[in-house]
RNA sequence: CGGGGUGUAGCGCAGCCUGGUAGCGCAUCGGUUUUGGGAACCGAGGGUCGGAGGUUCGAAUCCUCUCACCCCGACCA
């Protein structure tokens, strides 16, 4: 492709809106251009990159898995627009619209219709009225298609967009164990698909989410901008997203042994912050006595939950514990009604409060801690569990941070020293998500197959998803410099840029165009760059366009000498003869 | 939704406080000279100053409302 001639145009500067390298840098180069708040267009070159990844995706989705006695996915489209009945089925409806997540509204007829977020409905009908026996199963369907969520943030560009391109897949087993096949085969072709576009990545543990199953795991490209944080250890190699993730108990809220309870005067002291000030006590020999309001379909109702005072609430793991749609700390006016005290002095000791109490695993243990008295400006010392309050359901409900220690799940990790268990958090951004659903769809919407038995029998589904845009995105986040992207080599637009310095004088251009010729017939994909204009401006837009190799063709083209360079490493120049510059580029492809 | 910020030419910005001819750099168009790291000179085009209302003889500037966008928190590929 002649630079001349494409559609491919460079901004001096990035736009002012963009904020992480990988939008700025697909503004500036002209890769992407936005239209509104988290929706873009792909020019030419970006949508070779996510026609190149797409490509990838479809290959690897295709391909047999005989190792996990799996066929290859099956691609199929279907409908952007959906009617609001099937949401009514899953009864998601109303909850995806209470969240805002999805883009509704109403056809002539006045009914109501919503642009796809995700297509576990669509694909469940239509497992429904195509799968009527086990013979028919296992199946595997999956889809590229532009996936629409009215994102309550949209932000860094391509990262969190309102409109984005994804990959959905989704597998129909007989059982569980079939599904675990199933899922082992997308968990293998997931990798192959992140490692075949160049990506640094790891897979995580993860909470399922707003989509719901029993199991799921996330594919992390790392980088310093990533909107998540994993907690991992290195050792063991476990690794999750923050929001599931479990730790041992931190060490601490020992007392000594059991003293008798004493009431003191606090005034003011309403945070952990205050009172290890006040009683020059550690955080962890306190106890939180927070109170939450969680919201579910049909209703809301309070919860208290006692934690250590060194620990936080995982906010994720109190919601799938109650099986809320979501929770929020509560009002102060409700807090003051439980309590009888102004906010900052709730303790579980005789707390009068009509609601559900739950503890954090870390409570349990404490001796003589301390809490509030459920009276404004007073505490209470030598506060046992068990003997002062009942203790309630203890659960895991901290959140784990970097420093604590892996839970061991196995014999060999119990064995190994402390020091090996330590957790370290990690930044990183999700380009791949797979869950096992279970019948989760198939029994609401009632979609059944006949089993040997004769018996109906609800689907065991698993979906699979890859953010095709973000995937682009996060190979620039993980890969550029100061002076512009750097694509790894299987998702690159071109693969090579061949630079004319000056195509006006007579041997330039003819080694350039000859060289471009060459290189095309062998199959390579070059951008030749053969606009007359500065040599600065060409050698800085192919530093911000970034393909990963470059032929120059300047002074020495007389002498049939040109200039190979890897992009990776800009310094690193040789000058070669054009026979041998056709040599290099298949030798790098390689 | 809460908090903070910004809207002036394709991009980056100044002008606003203290009202009085709408500017600068880059980009674009024509011309001459240039050509290995964003060239020089000459000339030219391009604007509902986000929108509406108000104050005023006069508003980019002051006031009110509104829209859009960005950043920080709760959602997700």
């Amino acid at each position: 492709m002649k630079q001349s001639e494409i559609f491919l145009y460079t901004l001096h500067d990035p736009p002012a809106d963009a904020e992480v390298p990988s939008h700025k840098l697909l503004a500036q180069a002209g890769f992407i251009q936005k239209l509104a708040a988290g929706i873009y267009s792909y020019t030419p070159a970006m949508w070779r990159v996510l026609s190149k990844i797409s490509a990838i995706v479809r290959e690897e989705m295709d391909r047999a898995r005989p190792e996990h006695e799996r066929a290859g996915a099956q691609e199929l489209m279907m409908p952007i627009l959906q009617p609001r009945g099937i949401w009514d089925e899953s009864g998601r409806w109303n909850r995806y619209v209470q969240d805002g997540i999805l883009f509704h509204f109403t056809d002539r007829k006045d009914s109501e219709v919503c642009l796809g977020p995700t297509h576990e409905e669509v694909i469940t009908k239509i497992a429904d009225c195509y799968i009527s026996s086990y013979k028919q199963l296992p199946v595997n369907l999956y889809q590229i298609q532009t996936k629409f969520r009215d994102e309550i943030r949209p932000r860094f560009g391509l990262m969190r967009g309102r409109e984005f391109i994804m990959k959905d897949a989704y597998s129909f087993d007989i059982d569980e164990a079939g599904l675990d096949k199933s899922y082992a085969a997308m968990d293998a072709a997931y990798r192959d698909v992140f490692r075949r576009c160049g990506l640094d990545f790891m897979s995580v543990e993860a909470d399922s989410g707003a989509i719901g199953g029993s199991g799921s795991s996330e594919f992390i490209v790392t980088a310093d901008t990533g909107e998540d944080l994993f907690i991992i250890c290195d050792e063991t190699g476990y690794a999750s997203n923050q929001e599931s993730a479990v730790a041992q108990v931190p060490p601490g809220g020992d007392g000594g042994s059991p003293e008798a309870l004493e009431n003191v005067s606090t005034p003011g002291a309403k945070t952990i912050e205050d009172l290890t000030a006040f009683f020059k006590l550690p955080a962890d020999r306190f106890i939180k006595t927070l109170f939450y309001k969680a919201v579910y379909p049909d209703r809301e109702e309070h919860v208290c939950v006692l934690i250590r005072g060194d620990l936080e609430i995982n906010e994720v793991k109190l919601v799938n514990e109650l099986a809320a749609l979501g929770v929020e700390l509560a009002e102060d006016k409700a807090v003051q009604s439980f309590t009888g005290a102004e906010v900052g002095f709730a303790g579980p000791v005789g707390l009068k409060a009509d609601v559900v109490m739950l503890a954090d695993e870390s409570v349990a243990a404490m001796k003589n801690a301390i809490t509030g008295a459920n009276r404004t400006d007073e505490h209470i010392k030598n506060v046992n569990p068990g003997r002062d309050f009942d203790m309630p359901k203890t659960l895991d409900l901290r959140l784990a941070r970097a420093g604590d220690l892996a839970v061991p799940r196995n014999d060999a990790e119990a064995a190994l020293p402390a020091e090996k268990l330590k957790l370290r958090e990690t930044r990183g951004i999700e380009v791949g998500h797979i869950f096992k659903l279970g019948d989760k769809y198939s029994s609401a919407m009632q979609a059944t197959y006949t089993a040997e038995n004769g018996k109906p029998v609800a689907f065991q589904m698993g979906c699979y998803g890859i953010g095709v845009s973000r995937v682009a995105a996060a190979a620039i986040e993980q890969n550029h410099d100061e002076k512009g992207m750097i694509w790894p080599l299987p998702i690159a637009p071109w693969q090579v840029h061949l630079v004319c310095v000056n195509p006006k004088r007579d041997d330039q251009r003819e080694v350039a165009d000859k060289l471009y010729q060459e290189l095309q017939d062998a199959g390579v994909e070059v951008l030749y760059d053969d606009r007359t204009v500065s040599a600065g401006i060409k050698f800085n837009d192919s530093d911000l366009i970034g393909l990963p190799l470059r032929i120059t063709v300047g002074r020495d083209a007389a002498e049939g000498q040109v200039e190979f360079s890897v992009r990776k490493n800009t310094a690193d120049k040789s000058k070669i003869s054009v026979a041998e510059a056709a040599a290099k580029v298949a030798a790098a492809m390689a």
